[in-house]
DNA sequence: CCAGTATCCTGCAGGC
DNA sequence: TGCCTGCAGGATACTG
């Protein structure tokens, strides 16, 4: 579910809540996720640990903890962090509960279980496989410089390369079909029959909807700041995804939908080519 | 190395 | 109403 921009909005607002605040307790139950759930481990290490200021990379989340270590979460297609009062009613599939020293609750809720969350030893950061093998950072400056030559490079459609965490961490199905919808390109095209001219707009038209939909998560955050508020789900006003079979609202002509990269693709055959 | 597919899991919408 | 199928904002193991 979550792409870069709603995993940043979950980070500004724990940034907001949580900062500073120490962890009192570990609740939950040990369960199979893309990484393990260890809640024994949780339990044992980080009570009297305190919240640092989260970091992001791609879609993944960073808590570091005071005086060492760290959390690493993925929210996968799923997963969603709330902050509650002590008492509020357990969502189905909550996971994990952490315990804060005001009475409030860091809970993690994921009912596919495609996320995970897991403590970091110190020094673990580094050497994590999933963390060192991402790709660039799409807001830090250089993205259309770095970004078309690694899609010239390779022959798979664009949409599939977009998708690829390795080239460009944190573009997911949402954030793909949108930049090449504003950027004219069909999704199928392969990287390597596309001009450095058009990747260079893509690269850009990534960026664009990526701060675009950070910055209207962003604005929304202090309505979510009650103890009992989700937060992180937003989105833009969506162009492209999900609406084939509706008109193109550059040409008019109907938006279709192909499978490419494993995932459904709409996009408009008029414009995009 | 690269490209494409299968797979993990639950919930829900839509068809019959 | 109830059952079945397919699909969902992700990442990775595996195949050719």
């Amino acid at each position: 579910m979550p792409e870069l921009p709603e995993v940043e909005t979950v980070r500004r607002a724990l940034e907001l809540e949580l900062s500073g605040r120490r962890i009192a307790g570990v609740r939950g139950r040990s369960i199979a996720m893309r990484r393990p759930l260890e809640v024994e481990k949780l339990a044992a290490v980080l009570p009297g640990l305190e919240l640092a200021t989260p970091r992001r990379r791609g879609k993944y989340l960073l808590i570091d903890l005071v005086p060492q270590g760290a959390l690493l979460n993925h929210l996968g297609m799923s997963g969603r962090l709330t902050i509650t009062g002590a008492g509020a009613p357990l969502l189905p599939h909550t996971h994990l509960t952490i315990e804060l020293d005001d009475g409030r609750e860091l809970r993690f809720v994921d009912p596919r279980r495609f996320g995970f969350m897991q403590w970091l030893e110190p020094g673990a950061e580094e050497v994590d496989p999933s963390l060192s093998a991402l790709g660039i950072e799409p807001l830090d400056p250089g993205l259309e410089e770095k970004l078309p030559p690694l899609l010239k490079a390779r022959r798979a459609p664009v949409k599939s390369l977009l998708l690829d965490q390795h080239l460009v961490a944190g573009v997911g199905n949402i954030y793909a079909v949108e930049a090449l919808w504003r950027a004219g390109i069909r999704p199928a095209r392969p990287g390597s029959r596309t001009s450095i001219d058009r990747l260079t707009r893509l690269a850009f038209e990534v960026r664009s909807v990526l701060a675009e939909a950070v910055e209207q998560g962003g604005t929304t955050i202090r309505d979510y700041a009650s103890p009992e508020g989700n937060f992180g789900y937003f989105a833009i006003q969506l162009a492209a995804y999900g609406r084939q079979g509706q008109p193109c609202l550059r040409c008019g002509g109907a938006l279709r939908a192909d499978v490419i990269g494993g995932r459904t693709t709409a996009w408009c055959p008029a414009c995009q080519r």
